[in-house]
DNA sequence: CTGAAAGCGCTTACAG
DNA sequence: CTGAAAGCGCTTACAG
């Protein structure tokens, strides 16, 4: 039997036999915490090659060691945005031997329960929708928690990583962008939800947008509460017949941005002669409408490098940290022809 | 201090101490796998339900109950098919309790001790580049294991589960569509990869296409190699400007079938006079398009609800079981514009 | 320098 | 019917 084409359990008892050493001596040589002698952490070494031997997380994790998963919990698990962004995460969470769960945000009570349950070393929160006062309770256990900051956090207190991926000023350079194109009457499309969570102000797509719009005195129009693209259609539709006729188009999205360019479209506006729209993400999307989306990118490389580099610093040093950790990203506007 | 508000870790001997009962109770009370008399389970359920107790789940796996975590590996975790497929997958796990932990598919030969370490109670694979001899290692180590049939798996012997999405079919069908609108000269493109991974005849999509054009006795071109959508592009350009000219194309996923049919525009063709288009997964890039692509659709929800039923089955009675779980799915054709 | 032993939080066979 | 005890695979304080 070839050890390295079957796969069986070993645990610490095999190495220690194969390499004639007691099950101690392998523990130390692992977590090298210890010195051990030359000769036998080779022997322990050469064991763990030949066998292929992992110690097994879940002991280890009982034992008060890390367990080497990190939850990822996101309100929008289907959007291409997370979808790149899980990517990168993984990519990096590999090479530290991590694994991510991912999991959506369940509204019920349980859920907090759930994932405190010490299996996850680390929580990231990628959604708008995670009550404030489950994160306090996460953090105030002393979970490494890293927060996408999609929504104001500020009023989160302790220890945790704060990543504000620019979704506040990205927001602001968008009503500049449509304003320096003598746009003067904005439209914000909300999202799209079928489990009836929308933006309100604690929202930085939605406060970036109308304090701009303030800056310039402009009185925006806002759409919310839709529940499917063809609600949200429906809706433009009316508005536009009711005489409401917006210059410029901001969806908190490209796929929402896109509906509204189609429903513009359709009623015979030219875009962006008489509607000019910009999108959120910068999603494959915008490369193929027509006319192609200008939008706000995300550098979801950058921010899963800070994901991870705050994770880790979180789990390791943890205790040596006294505030929250904080990094500010960039957005950039890709220009296309919507705009 | 309210024990609802504040997180700590509430151990068996928590729930024993509060119900006044023994630990070994308490266990039996939670396994149901004892008689225990009526008061002392009340008791016990209480206090479980008062302290909002959760059994940690490395404790029970290490003693051989599930770890209530699967395992899935994509290919393309990008993509906004399997960003649908997890979500809907989520969903389903939530509610029997488990998680979803989501990783790429890695091509060192580490990868499969790694998830190889009775973490997981399952694995589900959909990914076309997974070594078919790692799947027969983890199925031979009596992992359950269900594979999404993205190419065929005819050759993995033993228990596991099989889920045919349709993805031969489907193709076959992208065609006789083509065939039955007069197109004859038939055009395939297969996927990008950064990493080098491109199709070959395992895989269902490319084989439901040569199968069927061979039905018709037609001699068709495939696109393979790219590493991003540019150098697709150009291949085209390339292609087209040496003279032959497709009626038909076919691409691998929607994303390409889009570069493949701005490549023609740009060069002047018109779709779908000139050229008909049809695309893979029927993501949200179809409906944005002009013309609108026309696309298979996979089941997701279905395939979902099989992955999950398939998975609980292995887990739950897997010695029951004498050969592999097969199911099969239908695809159905999404008409737009573009054909 | 190094081994035997306690213990992480559980499950369940074993012995009352 | 039910409790004390062994043990899952580890880590590391404790005692040589």
């Amino acid at each position: 039997m070839d050890s390295k084409k079957d796969l069986r359990t070993i645990t610490r008892k095999d190495i220690a036999i194969e390499a004639g050493v007691t099950e101690t001596i392998v523990s130390y040589v692992i977590n090298g915490n210890r010195y051990v002698k030359e000769e036998k952490r080779k022997k322990v070494e050469e064991a763990i090659a030949r066998l292929n031997y992992r110690p097994n997380t879940m002991a280890r994790a009982l034992k008060g060691k890390k367990s080497n998963h990190i939850l990822f919990i996101a309100d929008d698990i289907k959007g291409e945005y997370f979808g790149k962004l899980i990517s990168e995460i993984d990519t990096l969470a590999y090479t530290e031997d991590y694994f991510i769960t991912l999991c959506a945000d369940h509204q019920d009570e349980d859920f907090v329960n759930r994932i405190y349950s010490k299996f996850f070393d680390g929580i990231v929160i990628g959604s708008a929708s995670f009550p404030l006062y489950n994160i306090q309770r996460l953090i105030d256990a002393h979970i490494p928690i890293v927060l996408l900051e999609i929504r104001d956090y500020s009023s989160i207190t302790g220890v945790y990583g704060l990543i504000n991926t620019g979704l506040y000023e990205g927001s602001r350079r968008v009503v500049r962008t449509l304003y320096e194109r003598g746009k003067r009457k904005l439209l914000f499309l909300d999202r799209i939800s079928s489990s009836g969570v929308w933006s309100n102000l604690d929202d930085w797509r939605l406060k970036g947008f109308t304090d701009q719009c303030s800056v310039y005195n402009l009185e925006p129009v806002i759409v919310s509460g839709c529940s499917s693209e063809d609600e949200l259609s429906a809706k433009l539709f009316d508005l536009l017949s009711s005489g409401y006729v917006p210059d410029g188009i901001f969806g908190r999205n490209d796929q929402i941005a896109l509906v509204g360019m189609q429903a513009c479209q359709k009623m015979g506006y030219k875009v962006p002669q008489d509607i000019a729209v910009i999108g959120f993400d910068n999603t494959r999307l915008c490369r193929f409408s027509s006319p192609t989306l200008t939008s706000v990118e995300i550098e979801q490389k950058e921010v899963a490098r800070c994901v991870m580099e705050m994770m880790m610093s979180l789990i390791d040093n943890s205790s040596s940290f006294e505030k929250r950790l904080e990094v500010y990203l960039d957005t950039k506007m890709v220009m296309r022809e919507s705009v």
